[in-house]
DNA sequence: GGTACTGTACCGTCCGGACGGTATATTATT
DNA sequence: AATAATATACCGTCCGGACGGTACAGTACC
């Protein structure tokens, strides 16, 4: 009785919304008023679903935590496992959520939350931590892997403070390049 | 009746301070009285030196890009010209950059920034966007070499956040490893 | 006495959040 | 089946506090 895909929830509206106006004026100048604005939502209504500043700013690092993870895990899958797999697994999530929105969605949230409140962070550190053990650690060759993977990185850093250092189509060519370096470390 | 070197000028102090509280108290908490105290200054003092907030994140904006810069060329030059030696000097200012401070003193200005203002990056983009340019276009391995430099900027990216992928001993590893990969790129 | 700088007192605005109200949907009770 | 009770989703208003910025009265050295 209702077109379950096309109709996003307010929550999901409300934390693109969030997301859009860090975008545009800044992650210091996320007010509650413009967010609800943004999703067509009274404060009120805002609040309803976000009990405050904070809890708003948790559900937007929530929502990237779990969406890189499990890109993670799919690609990781797709590639059927192994130590290079991981880390283009790794390389390819992070890519995707650059790209899943108009304005760079995934790591926004990063910011937004370290200008908020840097406290905010701590599970996502764990998080990252974790997982850069779990591929790096276990590599044969650590020291190139983490290159990659950081290199990944720092583009997808670079992006959100608006400075492009590549066009679009080097760009591409430069995801290729990293993917196809991480397929040919030494496995063991 | 005073040392010349130890005494810092209060308009360096204001900067110090100033990251000071963004380290602390995220970006977007950064405010004048805040910033005023750290430095042993009232707020009229502050105002004196920089006449608007966001006079104050240009002032750290340019601090940032002043020393960025002038380690480039001085390692640079120290290194004695060539495509890998700027890869390398490149790699090193981002380096020096962050150890400055306690608490990332560089890029954390770039945080302050962006949160602020958004707008306020432009000079920073022009400028990171030419020495990209300048440095890898201009080298026979452009890929390679603009892995290892994004290596080194997500590193230091990472470390804004927080988020330590590495323990000290590993990280001095892992910038040798940077350095000496960026000195074995084939140079023409 | 001028220049460089400090300290205080204050104003207008904006923001987070609390609150009470409303309308619809769901469930329970009889 | 009708009614009552409760939950869900949202709206509009208001307030206290914080913040950026102004004004001005110093102070200290040259």
């Amino acid at each position: 009785m209702e077109s379950p895909p096309p109709e996003r929830t307010a929550r999901e509206r409300l934390l693109d919304a969030a997301l859009h106006v860090v975008a545009q004026s800044g992650a210091g100048n996320l007010t509650l008023e413009a967010v609800a604005e943004g999703a067509g939502v009274s404060k009120g209504g805002l609040l309803y679903h976000f009990k405050t500043k904070e809890a708003l700013l948790q559900g937007l690092l929530d929502r990237h935590m779990r969406q890189l993870e499990a890109t993670f895990t799919r690609e990781l899958q797709a590639l059927g496992g192994g130590p290079n797999a991981a880390v283009q697994a790794y390389i390819k999530a992070l890519i995707a959520c650059e790209n899943l929105g108009l304005d760079n969605e995934g790591s926004l949230s990063v910011v937004a939350a370290v200008a908020n409140d840097p406290t905010l962070l701590r599970d996502l550190r764990r998080e990252v931590q974790r997982s850069y053990r779990e591929v790096v650690a276990a590599h044969p060759e650590p020291l190139r892997a983490m290159r990659l993977m950081l290199a990944a990185e720092g583009l997808v850093l670079m992006d959100i403070f608006g400075i492009e250092v590549l066009d679009p189509e080097q760009r591409s060519a430069f995801h290729e390049d990293l993917l196809a370096e991480a397929g040919r470390l030494r496995e063991r």
